[in-house]
DNA sequence: GATGAATGAGTGTTCATTCAT
DNA sequence: CATGAATGAACACTCATTCAT
C-alpha cells in the first residue's frame, strides 16, 4: 500500500488557507480546495473526517504556529517590559510573514466554526506568557487588572494594527511599532 | 401599505441578524431568512438586489445604529475625557443590548463581503468623534498619533472586551468597564 | 405564484416506477428519476421530503391502488366463495395490467425501506375482505386457522404466480388461473 | 495458508450478509462490507471480480445451502406426503436458524442482480425434489398442474410464513407449522 | 496475498434566483 | 406587492475500483 503523503496533506492545508483568504469561507466549498491543491476531493477525506473538521483543524494548526512565533526567544529571566516588547515585536514579525494564515484565523474565529474548537488546549501554548504577567502584577510592575483586559491592551491592538482589513491606511513602519507599544504600555503599566 | 411594507423589511433584517448569529453565515440561505422572517423568499427579492444586498444592507444599517448609539450625548464642549467616557460607555451598552447585531457586524467585517462595503461612507459617522481627536491632538492632551492607532486603543479593546466570544470569562461590571477605561485613557493620553 | 402541477407529481411516481423496474432499487438515483420525468432533481424536494419520502409514497399509493383493485365489485351478501373468486380474478387482472407496479412493490417490501411504511394504516384497506374471512370461518365454510395463514395460501400463490421473475415459464392462462384457484380453495375449506 | 484465505473468504460473506440485513441492499457499500470483515478493500477485490461478483456469489452461496438443507434426510423410497413433509419441516428449521441468510436471498432476488444469476444451475439442486414431485403426479397422489403452480402452493406459503417481514405476529409453533402443511396438502392432493 | 492511499464519477440534497400567477 | 413553484448549478460527501508498496 501507499503511505499518507505529508505533502499533500499540507498542500490542502496551504489550499485551504489560500482560497478562504481570497474568496472567504463562505465560497470556500471542498472541491474548490481540492482543485487548488491539486488532489481529488476524496482524498481530503481521507485525511480530515469532513469539510469541518479540515477547517477546526486548519485553525488550531495555524493557532499553535503563531503562539510558538510569539515566543520566540521567550527568556522569563528578563525584565518584564522587555518580555512584553519582544512578544509585541514578534506578533507584527508573524503577521507581517504569515498575512494569510492570520488573516485564516480571524475569518474562522468569528465563524460558528470556532465553537467547535477546545479553546483550554489552544491557549495551554501560551500559559508562559500568563505566568510572566502574573508576576507583574504580583511584582506591581503592571496594573492589578483581569488578564483577559491586559490582553485586551495588548495583543489585540497588535492584531488590530496588523490586520490590513482592519487598519486600511496605517503603514506599519517600525517607528509605528515602537509608538503603539508605547500606548500598549502606557495602558497597562502600574 | 407603507407600514406593512416597513414591517416586512424590518422582518427580513432580524431574520437575518439571528439566523447568521445562530447558525452562522455559512449556513444562513435566502430559503431559510425567508422562513424566518415568515415571508416568500420571492419577496427578499422586491427589496433587495440579491443575496449580498441583503447582507451588506444589514451591516450598514447595524453600523449606522452603532454610530448613532456612541455619538448619544455627544457634547462637543465638554472635556475631552468626559467625551471619550460618554462614548466608552455608550458602547458597552449598546452591545449590551445589541448582542446579534454585533456579532453580526463582527461576523461580517470578517468576511469578503466587507470590501463591497463603502466604508468611506460608513466611516462619515464617526467624523465628529474623529474631530474631538484632532482637538485633544492639538491640546496636547493626548498623545499625537495617527487616529487608527488611537482606534486601535480605544474602540476595539471597547468591542473586545464586549465580544462573548473572544472575552469568555470576564465579568462585565460597571467596576470592569471603569477600570478597562482607566487602561485606555492611560494608553492614549499625552 | 404557480400552482403545483400533478401532471409533474405524477410523471414523478412513474418515473420513479419505471426506473426502479429497469434498473433496479439501488440505481435508481434521485438524479436519474428527474431526467427520467423531465423534471429538475431539486424539483422532486417541492413534493417529496427526500428520496425516501419519494420511495415510501410510491408505494403506499401503488398498495392503495392495489387494494382498490382487489375489492372491485366487492359484494359482502355473495356466497363466500364467490367473493374470494372475484378477488382473486381481480388479483391476476391488476398485475397483468399494472406489472411494473406489482415489481416495484415486491422490491420495496423487501428493501429496508419497508419498515418505514405504517403498515397498520395500508393494511386498513384489505379490513373489509378480512371480515368476510371471518365470517368464512365462523360459518365453517374455511378451515379455522389464522388469518396470516389463509393469506398465505391465498393472496401469496396469486402475487407468485403473476410475478415473471420468480415464475418464468408459466403461462397465465385462464385455465391456469381457473386451476390455481382449485388449488388455494382446497387449501383453505372447511 | 489455504486455512487463512478461507477464513477471511467467509468473513467477506458474513459481512455482507450481515451488512445487506441490517442497513440494505442500497447501503451496504463495499467499504463498509469490508470494514465489517475486519479487511481492507482491495482484499475483496483478490476474492471477488467485483462488486456485482460478490453479491451473486454470495446469492448462490446461500440457495445451495438452502437446497441442501431442504434435501436433508431425502429418501425417495418414502411416501410421497412423508417426503413432502420432511422438506416441508427442513425448511422451517432452516429458515429459523438462518433467518438473516434467508432475508439476504429475498432481497437479492427481487433485486435486478438477480438476473445475473444462472437459475438453472441453482435450480438443478432441486431436481430430485422435481422428480418426486413429477411421480407424485403420475401416481395420482397430487393433481396434475404445472411444477410451479405446486411450488407456489407447497414452497412458497412455506417461506411467507418464516419471513417476519411479510408475517408480523404469527407464532411459529409445531402446531401452525403442521396446521399450514395440512393446507398445503389439502392444496395438491388429488 | 494483502494493504490503505488515492481517485473521478457519482450520491442525495440545498443553493440563489426567476417565473407565472 | 407578494407568492410558492421551479430550476441548473453547486454543495458536502461516498462510491466502486485501482495502484504502489
Amino acid at each position: 500500500m501507499r503511505i499518507k503523503d505529508e505533502l499533500k496533506q499540507d498542500a490542502i492545508i496551504q489550499a485551504t488557507v489560500k482560497l478562504v483568504n481570497e474568496i472567504g469561507f463562505v465560497s470556500s466549498s471542498v472541491a474548490k480546495i481540492a482543485r487548488e491543491a491539486n488532489v481529488s476531493p476524496a482524498t481530503i477525506y481521507i485525511y480530515y473526517k469532513n469539510k469541518e473538521d479540515l477547517l477546526v483543524s486548519t485553525y488550531v494548526d495555524i493557532k499553535q504556529k503563531l503562539s510558538e512565533a510569539l515566543l520566540k526567544n521567550f527568556d522569563e529571566s528578563k525584565p518584564f517590559r522587555d518580555i512584553l516588547k519582544t512578544v509585541w515585536l514578534n506578533g507584527f514579525e508573524y503577521v507581517a510573514k504569515n498575512i494569510k494564515h492570520y488573516q485564516y484565523a480571524e475569518q474562522f474565529s468569528n465563524s460558528p466554526y470556532s465553537d467547535l474548537v477546545d479553546h483550554v488546549k489552544v491557549e495551554k501554548h501560551f500559559e508562559p506568557m500568563l505566568k510572566v504577567l502574573q508576576k507583574g502584577i504580583d511584582q506591581k510592575v503592571i496594573k492589578n487588572v483581569p488578564h483577559e483586559m491586559l490582553a485586551a491592551f495588548i495583543f489585540y491592538p497588535m492584531m488590530i494594527l496588523s490586520n490590513p482589513k482592519l487598519c486600511k491606511t496605517l503603514e506599519l513602519s517600525n517607528e509605528n511599532i515602537e509608538q503603539a507599544f508605547t500606548l500598549a504600555w502606557d495602558a497597562i503599566k502600574f
